[in-house]
DNA sequence: TAAAATTCTTGGAGCGCTCCAAAAAATGGT
DNA sequence: ACCATTTTTTGGAGCGCTCCAAGAATTTTA
């Protein structure tokens, strides 16, 4: 590759003025600019090397998204929440300008990742890898952790999940429902993982602050209605697991209502009860979470909890662009009461 | 921000130690090592600038995404087929481990963005703007042009959306519809624009082979059962335009058939219809394009032109990935009959 | 026509790093 | 204690560019 002193020698000019004929034409007498440009040319040099200018001006002009947990971004883009938030991190990239890298890492090359991305920020996926955020203050990055309160040096957006689970659960035992099961979140790759009650492991400690909170929120509206979440079957299931909705109604067939952690999660749920001719409500109601776009037009129109995902991202995406003093917003949910949800099935068994 | 060679000064090393202990610390003795990290610690030094590293090694190790015609990425991540598309992308993306850009630029900013992006390939959205392919032909990057042929030295990957468009059309025909209404793409930014038929502007070219190749089919398919579509009220509409099916309707109500671009414009005649009480496919039939997986869940299912987006998007990053000998790529499309087509209504006026 | 003003062009400095051949230090064998 | 090995450390070279102060060339003015 020639470069802009190879054009310089060939037009028997300096590299300053190859550079300015590219980057301020304006400055170069006509003649000699097209000297240059001829030789440029010639040469097949396609204009200076941006990797020689990124070094001198320092300055990526690039912000990276990096998905949550060990996720790729494959699988951020497959769920309706992640494809959202990035939209939500796009538009503030395209009013700022910038690009959006979307940066890959397994779980044993994300902090090599982290290192080297050519970025000028960072938005972190949910995460309870405090390792992952100890890598990107050390590039003193300014940098955002969604979902995930780290503290009141570290700027984090995250949503009331626990007050979101609190609502659905109101909602549901308002309108009558006492037999609950609840399709959670299995942050390890494997199979869905049953835990019916009265067995020995509770999953409510996942790890992750996003999934505990609402599961504490479920437990704490059950609560409220004299139920223990002790007595709902929980399922685990990776986000996408095709065979999630087949599960719940195996292993909890008198639950009469369902609660998930994602908009996701509850369209599976649908799309199985469809496969089986399961009515919904009226067999079963189904509550959805985030709000995502999807969310409305499921078949029936899903209650969900809905946040603003996409306002979210966007925000996330200003926050590091901005780069001001680190603070820490919870952003409010609203339950939204749709179609997928309705008094409970009268009790024939 | 300390460099290696102040953390080499400060610990009494050299510059190429300080270097080892990050990226190779099993070369430097544990002694020496630790001084040196407690050095780095001490002013603050974060792991070597990747700036440095990336002129030296020359990869950047991410491949960019250009956004079709003058489209931001936010607009891209609205529609179905544009998630999915970066969907596929990604996917290759996970697999080589490389990042995922996507780049932005305005119209005037474009070739400055394709100039400076940090990427070592690109993909293209479709676009008849020869000067963007010029642009990255400049930088010799590979790279790969979506749904439009340019030649045989440069990669390319299209569907075949005539086949596509006249198979729709086979359908509806063969259903028994003879009045048919085309809501297609609007390409610059305002309101819907409505060719009535008999009037002077015909839409036929549109100046985006892809749109030009889909209408075209169209025209085809009802000339095959002896329709004109210079009788079809065809509207144009940009992505995304919330008033596009209430202006189908409005304008178009003897239309039993409505061919559409995209699965995007087929959903919004969907929910048009919802929120008219409009029969679909009673009333009316619509087609969508693409098969995207929205296409699938829609009420009710959609019969749409389906393309295998996701392995269209992986694709084309392989070929920039792999950057092998030129090759123009056609794919096939297939017509997926679900519920939103039906025999037209009985002719009451 | 010479001096002054203006327009162009130049090349040094510096951005921060990694590689590598060679020098220096440590280790081992006799 | 000395030489041969092996292990560590070093610093030059080079990646490609842009900025900028200063020098060179040209144009204007008196």
């Amino acid at each position: 590759m020639p470069t802009l002193a190879d054009v310089g020698k060939a037009a028997g000019v300096s590299r300053g003025t190859v550079s300015n004929v590219f980057n301020r034409p304006e400055l170069v007498r006509p003649e000699l600019r097209e000297r240059v440009e001829a030789a440029a040319r010639a040469l097949g040099f396609g204009g200076p090397d941006p990797k020689g200018r990124l070094l001198r001006d320092g300055k990526f002009n690039a912000i990276g998204f990096m998905p949550p947990g060990a996720y790729a971004i494959s699988e951020v883009m497959r769920s309706p929440y992640g494809r959202e938030l990035v939209l939500g991190v796009s538009l503030a990239c395209d009013e700022a300008g910038t690009t959006l890298s979307l940066v890959n890492g397994t779980d044993n090359t994300r902090f090599a990742s982290i290192r080297d991305a050519l970025v000028d920020g960072f938005i972190l996926g949910h995460s309870a890898d405090i390792g992952l955020i100890i890598s990107v203050q050390r590039r003193r990055l300014p940098f955002v952790i969604l979902e995930s309160d780290a503290g009141p040096d570290i700027n984090s957006i995250k949503i009331d999940g626990r007050s979101g689970a609190i609502a659905a659960v109101r909602h549901l035992t308002g309108l009558g429902h006492r037999h609950f099961a609840i399709l959670s979140v299995r942050r390890s790759p494997g199979p869905p993982i049953v835990h019916m009650p009265g067995q020995a492991t509770r999953p409510l400690l996942a790890g992750f602050p996003l999934d505990d909170e609402r599961l504490d929120g479920f437990k704490q509206g059950l609560a409220e209605a004299n139920l223990s979440i002790d007595d709902v079957p929980i399922i685990e299931t990776i986000p996408g697991e095709p065979s999630a909705g087949a599960v719940v109604f195996d292993r909890a067939p008198e639950a009469t209502a369902i609660l998930t952690m994602s908009d996701w999660q509850a369209i599976t749920m649908l799309d199985e009860a469809v496969r089986r001719g399961v009515d919904v409500p009226g067999h079963v109601s189904v509550v959805g979470f985030d709000g995502t776009a999807e969310s409305a037009r499921t078949t029936p129109p899903m209650t969900t909890v809905a946040q603003d995902v996409i306002g979210k991202g966007r925000l996330a995406a200003r926050m590091v662009l901005d780069n001001e003093a680190p603070r820490q917003v919870v952003l409010p949910v609203e339950l939204v009461v749709r179609a997928s949800t309705a008094a409970p099935r009268a009790k024939t068994r």
